[in-house]
DNA sequence: GTGATTGCAAATCTTTTGCACTAAA
DNA sequence: TTTAGTGCAAAAGATTTGCAATCAC
């Protein structure tokens, strides 16, 4: 898990994570990383480059969005088939999802705590619990 | 949410949601319910359909599970992109998510307890409270 | 009968892949 | 240079849709 760390550059921050600082890699960082916590799709994180001026392929994107969760940068999270969301927050924390309009909302992860949750099965480690509280209205 | 009625026919429990017992449900529903609890997908649905000699397109397996599970007869579960499984438990509990295997198990309702959730966000009602432990190993 | 359900094939949507081209080191 | 990264178009999956044929009531 690697920590944030806001006050160092996009630049440094994917090279800490050893990937080179693209032209395309570098917008599309300042887009998730520089406007606060989001949960944003491909499609659209796509769409607001092409807004940008910024010429990039959505394969592009996907390929980033995952180079970005592999080295712990993002998270993803999965609400619905064919719906899934990136998270620019990556500390522990858990989500709210409207069901109604598809958004998703941050869950503080000390709102969250367990009196009980069971271990994880032998010879298997946890790499995270997921906490997806399903609201309508 | 429905309560699970071990005793009731499949036939009285398309009945008693609303749906009619076609050849196709009551195949398909026989399938899920007479096997003990399940995570299964679609496509697995559909060929242990096609594998017992019940002629069913994939479009009715895709409507026959949506329909239970509006129902409440069956949970979706969307564990990645592209992965989505629909489990015959619907009683309150919870999964283990295999990664490298794709395979999902339960975790028993009273092995999780919270000592602290939040509210649901005024004007919303919580449906649900997913928990997906994630583990490799 | 008549209205719900099905099958099929096509369409849609999301995501991935292959490969020639381009750019970073 | 050398190797990683990109764009594009095509492919691959998962899921949905439209509509005529079929089935439950």
């Amino acid at each position: 898990m690697t920590l944030q760390r806001p006050y160092t550059s996009i630049l440094d921050r994917l090279r800490t994570v050893g990937l080179r600082p693209t032209r395309q890699r570098l917008a599309l960082a300042k887009l998730l990383f520089d406007n606060g916590h989001r949960h944003i799709s491909a499609e659209q994180l796509h769409s607001e480059a092409l807004g940008s001026n910024i010429r990039v392929s959505l394969a592009t994107v996907y390929n980033a969005l995952h180079q970005f969760t592999d080295a712990g940068l993002l998270r993803e999270i999965v609400v619905e088939p064919g719906r899934s969301y990136f998270d620019t927050n990556i500390a522990t924390h858990h989500h709210f999802y409207f069901e109604t309009s598809g958004r998703l909302e941050d869950i503080p992860g000390d709102e969250v705590r367990w009196e009980k949750l069971p271990a994880a099965p032998v010879g298997y480690q946890i790499k995270r619990v997921d906490v997806i509280v399903r609201v309508d209205g």
